[in-house]
DNA sequence: GGGTAATTTCCTGCTT
DNA sequence: TAAGCAGGAAATTACC
């Protein structure tokens, strides 16, 4: 579907420092020139220099700040570079996650021709749409168009390991067969490749001493709070009561 | 600056 | 013997 994006050309039209003079300092930290061996920021690209781990920290920016349901959004579907996301259509992003789909196209043409927004702390942080378009859409469930609880921070870090576990599991073309439902109408699921899961999650959190030990203490920290159940078979977990989102 | 939540790190002991 | 599990304790980090 995305096949015919994916090839696509578009030379940016901005500079990076023309693009940085957009920046909203009270929302986002003003660039800095990037250490050596140290990875730039996605707030300090211009889209069209994101890489897939870049196009993956702003779709996780866009379900924390404006509330979209994750499972909404099929990542697999978004594993593109910035170049190839800013080459879809607006169809090709609602073919892809539907409502969600539409307005992360929105938020992404906001980026590209405005910057990054620049809210007040009072301001509804909508995604883009116009009056017309508005009254088009139809009430659901879900977009829960709230002011985000994060307004005054990018929450690109505020992701959780048993959250992104679930969408590991929920996409099995981004899984490559790390984590395996066992029992999905039970919440059942296995580890299957540990180490790779713990450099996945190292990686998430830029943390390149992340193991399975430490990732799977995480884990069990989970028990108390009914996020995960015990199940008493090596690797192998299990949603509780309060998980949400993994059906 | 203090409180809190969510890890992260380290550890010992046990099980498979 | 290695890998994984269980859980205590303290440290770290980010956020409110």
């Amino acid at each position: 579907m995305l096949d015919s994006v994916a090839h696509g050309t578009i030379v940016p039209t901005s500079e990076p420092h023309f693009w940085a003079d957009y920046f909203c300092h009270d929302l986002y930290p003003a660039p800095r020139e990037p250490s050596p061996g140290v990875p730039e920021l996605w707030t300090s690209l211009l889209p069209e220099h994101w890489t897939k781990d870049h196009v993956c920290e702003w779709l996780q920016y866009c379900c924390d700040s404006y509330k979209l349901d994750a499972n909404c959004i099929p990542f697999s579907h978004f594993n593109v570079s910035g170049l190839q996301l800013c080459n879809m259509t607006r169809d090709d992003f609602t073919e892809a996650a539907g409502l969600c789909g539409y307005y992360l196209y929105s938020l992404l043409q906001e980026i590209r021709t405005q910057g990054f927004p620049c809210h007040t702390n009072t301001e509804d942080r909508s995604p883009p749409i116009s009056k017309q378009e508005e009254k088009l859409e139809v009430k659901t469930e879900v977009v829960k168009r709230n002011r985000p609880s994060t307004i005054n921070r990018p929450a690109v870090h505020s992701s959780h390991l048993w959250e992104f576990m679930r969408d590991l599991l929920l996409s099995p073309d981004a899984n490559d067969g790390i984590l395996e439902w066992d029992d999905k109408e039970q919440g059942v699921f296995r580890v299957v490749k540990s180490e790779a899961l713990a450099q996945m999650w190292g990686k998430r959190k830029k943390n390149e001493r992340m193991n399975y030990e430490k990732l799977s203490r995480a884990l069990r920290h989970y028990y108390k709070t009914g996020i995960l159940e015990r199940v008493d078979r090596r690797l192998v977990y299990k949603f509780g009561k309060n998980a949400h989102g993994w059906k």
